[in-house]
DNA sequence: TAGCGTTATGTTTTAAAAAACATAACGATG
DNA sequence: CATCGTTATGTTTTTTAAAACATAACGCTA
């Protein structure tokens, strides 16, 4: 008898109007715009294009009633952004969650087996 | 105050050596086979091609240590397919994990608010 | 006031995924 | 022993998604 080797997995995300809108690589970039201020180190150190990085962002501020990242260009550094207080909201709301679900993952992980009589 | 409607949503799916094996859809075109014992017509009820179903369950069966379904081409009805006892235990074994992860998206719908005193 | 680095946005090109198409093999059955 | 409906598989075309490219706007700062 041989035992198959499985692996549980799964993601979770926030939806808003049927539409995906926060999920665990949103999550990060937010993290990432935050500590860097700016979009386009975040979008670097993601190894993801400005221009992608800043339609993700705009899709997400357009779909809030309030936006989770404000930015201004032009000025000291040639411009910045910053993630809102409702933004650093959901970042936190967001990691307790994911800390829940990789705790169901993690618990029901032995629930699949194929063990049996040969 | 305007608040923000959330809906929170997720997946899961079970891997094999890290690559992706059975989720939603891979367990209802099994579930199709089973019922119909045939693939063709599991994949008009599913509104894909014969080829993209096949393809499917024989990356899954390449993959398991036991096949998940075994076909027989030719003979009445032109051929068969059934799901096989592992097949089938893994289906009872995904929806009842499901039912718990229906249950936890469920519970957890609440934890994004982002109410605040404005 | 020219230059710099970033935000903001549109367009074009490339790559990947999906769909469509085509065809052989098979075995009961009439 | 030809037909039928399905399995099995490869190839081509289409569609979609991603990447690349291009450029304007902006406001400090030297």
């Amino acid at each position: 008898m041989t035992k198959q080797n499985f692996e549980l997995n799964g993601r979770i995300w926030l939806e808003v109007g049927g539409e995906k809108m926060l999920g665990h690589g949103r999550v990060e970039l937010l993290e990432r715009i935050q500590a860097s201020g700016s979009i386009r180190q975040a979008a670097l150190q993601m190894k993801m294009s400005y221009k992608q990085a800043w339609d993700l962002i705009n899709h997400i501020n357009s779909h809030f009633k309030k936006p989770v990242v404000v930015s201004q260009r032009g000025g000291k550094g040639g411009g910045k952004a910053v993630v809102t207080a409702d933004g650093l909201k959901l970042i936190a709301q967001f990691h307790q969650l994911h800390a829940s679900f990789s705790d169901f993952l993690k618990q029901h992980s032995g629930e699949f087996d194929l063990t049996n009589q040969d």
